[in-house]
Parts: C-alpha cells; structure tokens; sequence
DNA sequence: ATGCACCCTGTACCTCACTACAGAGTCAAG
DNA sequence: CTTGACTCTGTAGTGAGGTACAGGGTGCAT
C-alpha cells in the first residue's frame, strides 16, 4: 500500500531504499534512475516505485554487479527486443567475473599458507624464511 | 654480479625489478625505498640492492598486501625488537583477510547460480525471473 | 513567526595504486 | 655538435563508488 500513489521526497525515498541521499543523487547523475519531476520550489518528487529501483540497484551491488553493469541490466529490462536469455548472459558472465576472483585468492590463500608453514615464529626478523621468500621467490600467478 | 657494485639510474632499476619508472618515483614518495644520492645534475643514482627491495614490493603485491601492509613488513625487517612470529601474525591477518573475501565471493556466486538456474532464458525480459528477483528479493549476506 | 529538519546546486574530497603529462634539463653515441 | 633517449619536478587525472561540505532556500509544526 504504501509503494502505491505517494509522491516522495528524496529523503523518503533513500530511507526506504537504505541508501544515502547523496547517492541517490549520485544513481541520478550516472543514469540509473531518471530525473523526477520538481515541485515549483526545486524539491524533487519521485514517484514511489523508485524506491523499488533503488533497491534493484542496490541488491545488484551486493551481487557483486558494478554500477554500469547495473545500468545494462535495467536496459534489458526495458527494451522489447532483449530476452531472457540476454539477462542470463549477463548473470553468467558475472559467474564467471567471480570465479576468476575465487581463483585467484584461492592461489595465493596457496602461498600465503606455505609462507607461514615455513616459519616457525621465533628469531628475527632477519632471519625470517617468509620475508626471505618475498626476497627472493617468484610467485607462481595464474593466467589472466 | 650484475647485482653488486654498479650505480642505476631510475630507467635500470625499474627494468630489473618490472616495474615502471614512475612507480619508482610514487614508492619513494611513499617511503617505500628510501630517498637514494643523486649526481649532480640531480638525477637519482640507486644501489643495485633497490632492485631486490623493488622486487619485494611487487612480490607482496601480487599476495594480496597494500602498499601500507607492505611498509609494514618492510619495517619489520629492520626493527631489532620485532621477531619472526610479527611476521608470521601479519602474514596470518592476509589470510583471514582473503579467506573473508573468499567467503564473501562464494555467497555472491552461490545467490547468481541460483538466480541463473530459475531463469530458462526464454521469453521477454518483463517475464525474467532474474530480473524479478533483483526487484523482490532481499540478498541473503553473511555477517561481516 | 520562528525554529528546525529537510532540500537545492556545485564542488571538492575520499581510497588505492598508479599513470600522464608539461616543460625543463642531461647524457651519451655517432 | 647534434640528436634522441633519458631524467627532473610538480601537478593533475584515472576508476569506482560514493561522501562531505558550503552556502543557500523550503516546509511545516508549534
């Protein structure tokens, strides 16, 4: 009921999002959300369902989307020619964005925990086999 | 024996150590490398062993340490009162710092695999259950 | 009618780790 | 002695995603 009719100001609407009025400011400036209409005093009137929008935004943040793939998917929502199947290319490519991450860490979780095993922790520092190591190995990367 | 002995100008040394000559410049500037003498037309004149303090930094780097961690670790190395086992606390608090982004990671790509699995990439974005999900559902997040 | 919370624009600042000039001077080979 | 590659300082820009003012104006409850 409440998403319904009200016009909102953007302190309405950023409470309800549980984002920063600034940032909605910010969506505005980068495109994510349009220009509402203003009152004759400048104050900005959204319509509640940008409350939804924001909250699009923001769950596709903690997705791990960036702002710009966010945009790309609000796109697709709206254009008659793009299909499902395009949002799940996205999402895949996301999948596969985020795999590579995991790999990555997961490499050097690898050497980072034979750095460690290598040390028994007493000595000096001088004397230290993990600084030695950054000193004078190589570590192994993957392809990227 | 390239090593020993010869004086580098900032182009030599950021060759062997692979990294650019203005990130020479920057890891001076912030206290990463000391300040090295200079000719007297100005121009820096490094030891040879800067190379090996160069490569260090790069080789922290690619394990996942900020330059700040990095100077850190580099202090480490030269501080009498400081042992090994600080060492080895640094190098375990990268770990639990990585294992946490991991974990982050794996959530985030466990919520897109579901959100792509629903999805039977047919028909209209309007009917897209990815879409729909981003619009109704909250992200589930660990605790962080 | 007045006080306070809210809103406006514009600009600057934040983190991180560089990177890119501009405009000047220097080094070394041919 | 000239040419081209290198170096110097200082400043500014990048990208991502905001956040923080300053210096105003507005809305509304009391």
């Amino acid at each position: 009921m409440l998403l319904f009719m009200k016009a909102m100001t953007i302190g309405e609407v950023a409470k309800a999002a549980e984002i920063g009025v600034e940032t909605v400011r910010f969506y505005e400036r980068e495109g994510l959300i349009a220009e509402p209409p203003r009152r004759r005093s400048g104050y900005r009137q959204y319509p509640a369902d940008t409350v939804r929008r924001l909250r699009f935004i923001r769950r596709a943040k903690e997705l791990g989307f960036t702002l710009a793939e966010i945009g790309e998917l609000l796109d697709l929502r709206v254009d008659p020619t793009k299909s499902c199947a395009d949002v799940r290319t996205v999402g895949r490519a996301k999948m596969a964005d985020i795999e590579s991450k995991m790999l990555d860490l997961a490499r050097i979780q690898a050497a980072l925990t034979e750095l460690v095993r290598t040390c028994r922790g007493k000595g000096p520092t001088s004397d230290c086999p993990i600084l030695d190591a950054l000193d004078e190995q190589e570590v192994k990367r993957g392809d990227r």
